[in-house]
DNA sequence: CCCTGATTCGC
DNA sequence: GCGAATCAGG
């Protein structure tokens, strides 16, 4: 509400020092502020001074990197447009039940514990998150389950369950998988 | 694969 | 000054 033609006004310098010393990563804070990328943060803390926050306190003897420099008959085998991905377009409708033989279900009869209120958003989802789609992807309250996930499977326990139901179990337990 | 920050360089 | 592109490490 002052200038937001200004790509960096103060309230945004300001809540951007706030949240990088608070320990979010530079993604998290760039889509906390909106219409800004991760490496305009990044370019904007190193320009603040900031960047070495938690970082190696030996500044000295720490540099050997060797220009890399650009040749411009170098563009490297590069050509995949990796730079947006504010956009999740993932079937949550989609009903994964394609495994003829999934050798999973080490727990034989185990009361699963329905992990709630352990949602979290894109950003917060970690390698080793259940990536179970909870509520409308369109809608910006929409979240993944976020509890740890079963080695080597996207989903926890109780989801990948529900994902990779075998058909034998699948006939009887037809139950609402809604969340 | 995903992510992270760091750096360089063109605008 | 700004941010994309790039690099390098986890």
């Amino acid at each position: 509400m002052s200038d937001p033609s200004q790509t960096w006004s103060d309230e945004r310098v300001e809540l951007l020092r706030k949240l990088w010393s608070d320990g979010l990563s530079a993604s998290q804070i760039a889509a906390e502020l909106g219409g800004v990328t991760r490496n305009a943060v990044i370019g904007k803390v190193h320009r603040l001074g900031l960047s070495g926050r938690a970082k190696s306190p030996t500044p000295a003897a720490s540099r050997p990197r060797t220009k890399v420099t650009r040749p411009p008959s170098h563009p490297m085998s590069h050509g995949n447009p990796t730079a947006v991905r504010g956009n999740v377009a993932l079937a949550a409708s989609a009903a994964p039940e394609a495994e003829p033989e999934v050798e999973e279900a080490p727990a034989p009869r185990e009361n699963v514990v329905v992990p709630l209120s352990e949602r979290v958003t894109i950003m917060e989802l970690r390698e080793f998150m259940c990536r179970w789609p909870m509520g409308d992807p369109t809608s910006a309250e929409f979240r993944f389950c976020g509890a740890k996930s079963v080695t080597g499977l996207p989903y926890c326990s109780y989801h990948a369950r529900i994902a990779y139901q075998p058909a034998t179990d699948r006939k009887r337990d037809r139950k609402a998988v809604r969340a």
